[in-house]
DNA sequence: ATAAGTGCAAAACATTTGCAATATA
DNA sequence: TATATTGCAAATGTTTTGCACTTAT
């Protein structure tokens, strides 16, 4: 994923909505751009927090209810966690995760190889693959470092 | 992971339980063959209903402290979800998985190949890898045919 | 006997929903 | 102006917790 100006990312997401006939709101917009400017895959709480110093009259639900329709049209994903708390992702091209075991970080790494993995006959013969994601666990930098 | 009668499993269970210092209880003993017993990465709520017919004191707070028992442990893990109710696997060994987009249904398989992956140098660096486990993504047999 | 575990009821979270008010197109 | 979206408040669903009672060792 490369790095976007906010004018690019801002058109780029106008599109989008109006090709989903979504209208276009302050909400959705702090929304998406706090998503994407982030990098520690956050909770809709944690996003909400983020942005309601600037912006008093947002909601938490509103926040929710956004975050589901980007990801119900595929702008961003829902991580893949361990029955914590809903994390979104506001990468959608294909990559891999690393999660520590003790603080919960995820860390985004690319890996064309891994994304090019054999789907297995077991698979192949009875389902339709869409995508493959490898998750490496253990502990992270900060972790190990206490 | 293969098969082992019931009698060994239970004699196995104990074991663990001894090694931790954990009582040997009906409940606990209910909640890890009604786990250990399942094919479908059940949820708490689950295993509870699966259970409460022939063990009508039981009650659903158990289930939940004695899945965060043995899942702390290490008897059970916690299955990678994406936002949904937890879910629990018995299988320790290191497997992968499948998962329906549509219906949730995880399918396992292994693959010592996949279990073998090499660890990118970014996270080599860095972190302690202790294990990796890829999921594939799309829909499942009984998806399709809807 | 003693410490650990359970059941109950209540609390704490996380997430969703109905509805009237408001903003977008 | 018509419709989609929001904020509020309340509901729902999941998971945890305090405490007194019971059970395993």
């Amino acid at each position: 994923m490369h790095k976007q100006h906010k004018k690019e990312r801002f058109e780029e997401f106008r599109k989008i909505c109006r090709e989903h006939g979504l209208n276009v709101t302050p909400q959705r917009i702090a929304v998406y751009e706090a998503l994407s400017g982030s990098k520690n895959h956050p909770s809709a709480e944690e996003i909400f927090r983020r942005l309601v110093s600037n912006f008093p009259e947002l909601s938490i639900d509103t926040v929710y209810r956004t975050l589901n329709t980007f990801a119900h049209i595929g702008l961003i994903r829902i991580v893949g966690g361990y029955g914590e708390v809903r994390r979104y992702d506001p990468d959608t091209q294909p990559h891999h995760h690393f999660r520590c075991l003790k603080c919960s970080r995820i860390v985004d790494f690319e890996s064309p190889e891994f994304s090019r993995l054999k789907v297995p006959d077991v698979l192949q013969r009875k389902c339709r693959i869409t995508g493959v994601k490898v998750v490496f666990e253990g502990l992270c930098e900060e972790c190990l470092s206490r």
